[in-house]
RNA sequence: GCGGGCAUGGUCUAGUGGUUAUGACAGCAGGUUCCCAACCUGCUAACCCGGGUUCAACUCCCGGUGUCCGCACCA
């Protein structure tokens, strides 16, 4: 065998119509794929599969949101102004850079500096690394979303294309909050395409311009945070913590253990990250190459508070493929000052009301209005809002606008008033699983992609399990003749018929090249249709994983696929 | 985005300034065999794109695109 394994297997990946590059009579275009007629149901059962992962909890609702995203949203979210990187070319050699990073060293924080002082400090004498002379460009923007205008002419409006499904949940927030009666926690999930305009698309299905994601948003009361049980979770998971906190380097331990250690700081991460594993190990991924590793502060989104990173191993070494973070209340706070909106709230019952005498100072229109006039709704309002009630007249009081006004004796009466309080409002936390499938799909087939010998012939077979497999079954008449192929065929309908099954039929070439060819894209089972089936209707079942094989009945078999349970056949 | 390597059927590849452009595997048709890629016969199918040099370019030169390696970047 000669080459690289992931040369082999990418090459498997072309020929069988599993993943393969897009456009390819056009050229190509680097950083986007399409998933052929096998990859493609692969990725339809991933996708299902994770749907009911998460629906399945009952407090976890699914939605469906636009990729076009008009601008204001990525401005509150923090898109526009964070996702991007001032470049800044050489004029003598043509090489590009990032702009901070040729600031380095000239200024304590280069990442905080806007265009026009970065393009001074450049001006300044900095030396391109490349050929050293000292002409640069005026730095520009380069954005990482893709952008595009809503509407023609005129009257279009800016957009983009998302870089994440989150904002559609939060979008619609105040409709989830009411389909769940007003009552957190709960959550909303979202799959489908995200864009980043990657500089530097690499690594195949790794980085791509185009890819499919799959995020949860979980709204919490950070007051208090849902406390799973971990206890069921027994088995020892690696984790990587933060380096610069107090517990760094490699840890294997227990979810549960990770928690009580601190090392997971918050339970319902922790409880997400349990999850996770659930999910990775259900769609076959090999446990002994997971491990959650914990953002350092500096590597932080600009909207996370807490990360966790999913790592799998494979090919391209330690590959993120699912974030956890804590964003805490930046996605609806920031929302609801950019919207004005006041439905991004949740409410917070007391267990019994409050009754709270409060000082208040009652301005008294009658005086205010005539000696502020113009500015009088400005100093009513500022008076309302006073969070402490100064002790004695006069005082100083500031406006909203700044501007500060005297507020004699005179102008208010100082009472005390009785409130019954039975809750108050809050900003949700949001916990955020965020999958990137294109990634874990990838690690699906490097894990499977098992090469052996078979009579000294090199032989591939993917183990996938069989619940993400292209095939549930592949069916193959020993001959095309005595009446083997119609009862092949007629087992190929019944199976197809079945929900959610399908199956695959071959009855071309040599019974073992049959076998070859649904080992090497995944199909867990095949059946073989022989002379003792004209006979007995008996058929033999092939276990993909070891080639062993039993005789069962037609019916025994098809009963038996159709619950899912081929395997308690042998 | 920078520097370097590479680009030939579905896959992996040989090769040349003028060829009918290798071979293997896969695929298709027929024959034979039949529970693990057997064999025989036949067939399908390729020089990344655009310019240039030349009588003639798949081959040489330039540009683009893709891909790989390194650097940079990476919610």
């Amino acid at each position: 065998m000669s080459g690289r394994r992931v040369d082999r297997l990418t090459s498997i990946l072309r020929r069988r119509g599993i993943v393969l590059p897009s456009f390819e009579i056009y050229g190509g275009v680097s950083g986007l794929i399409d998933y052929g007629p096998v990859g493609a149901h692969i990725l339809r059962r991933v996708m299902d599969k994770w749907i009911d992962h998460w629906t399945s909890h009952g407090d976890i609702v699914e939605i469906d949101s636009p990729t076009i995203t008009p601008e204001p949203i990525l401005v509150a979210s923090g898109h526009v102004s964070e996702f991007n990187d001032l470049m800044a070319e050489c004029g003598g050699c043509g090489s590009a850079f990032r702009a901070d990073h040729l600031a380095d060293g000239r200024h304590e924080d280069p990442d905080s500096l806007d265009a026009d002082a970065i393009n001074a400090i450049l001006d300044a004498g900095v030396k391109c690394p490349t050929c050293s002379e000292s002409k640069w460009s005026d730095v520009r923007m380069m954005n990482l979303m893709f952008s595009t205008r809503i509407g023609a002419m005129k009257g279009a409006r800016v957009a983009y294309m998302r870089p994440e499904t989150a904002q559609g949940m939060f979008m619609l927030y105040p409709v989830l909050f009411r389909h769940f009666r007003q009552r957190l926690p709960f959550g909303a999930i979202q799959t489908g395409k995200g864009y980043r305009n990657e500089i530097s698309p690499r690594q195949g299905m790794i980085r791509l311009r185009e890819f499919n994601m799959a995020e949860l948003e979980y709204f919490i009361d950070p007051e208090e945070p849902p406390c799973p049980d971990l206890s069921a979770w027994g088995e020892s998971v690696s984790f990587v913590p933060d380096p610069d906190g107090s517990h760094p380097g490699m840890h294997a331990m227990t979810f549960s253990e990770a928690l009580s250690s601190g090392i997971v700081r918050h339970p319902t991460v922790a409880w997400f990250l349990a999850r996770t594993w659930d999910f990775l190990i259900g769609v076959g991924i090999d446990s002994t190459r997971i491990r959650f590793r914990q953002h350092a502060g500096t590597e932080m989104a600009h909207y996370a508070d807490d990360c966790w990173d999913c790592e799998l191993h494979g090919e391209y070494g330690w590959v993120e493929c699912v974030g956890i973070a804590n964003r805490t209340c930046h996605d609806l706070l920031s929302h609801e000052q950019h919207s004005g909106s006041k439905l991004l709230r949740g409410w917070r019952q007391y267990p019994e009301p409050r009754t709270e005498i409060k000082d208040v100072l009652a301005p008294i229109g009658a005086v205010i209005g005539p000696v502020f006039k113009d500015e009088a709704g400005a100093v009513m309002d500022a008076l309302k809002e006073l969070s402490e009630i100064p002790d004695s007249t006069p005082f100083t009081l500031s406006l909203a606008d700044a501007s500060s006004v005297e507020i004699t004796n005179e102008m208010v009466t100082r009472r005390a008033e009785e409130v019954t309080v039975h809750g108050e409002w809050f900003t949700p936390h949001v916990i955020e699983p965020a999958f990137g499938i294109d990634r874990i799909i990838w690690h699906i087939l490097d894990h499977g992609f098992t090469e052996t010998e078979k009579e000294g012939g090199e032989y591939s077979i993917m183990s996938l399990d069989q619940t993400v497999a292209p095939f549930d079954i592949a069916i193959l008449p020993l001959f095309d003749k005595d009446g083997m192929g119609d009862i092949a065929r007629q087992m190929w309908a019944s199976v197809n018929s079945m929900p959610g099954v399908r199956g695959e039929i071959d009855s071309s070439k040599s019974i073992g090249r049959r076998y070859a060819r649904v080992d090497e894209i995944g199909v867990p089972w095949a059946i073989t249709v022989d002379h003792t089936t004209l006979e007995d209707g008996t058929v033999t079942v092939r276990r993909r994983d070891d080639q062993e094989q039993i005789r069962a009945s037609v019916d025994e078999v098809l009963s038996r696929l159709a619950s899912g349970e081929v395997s308690s056949l042998f």
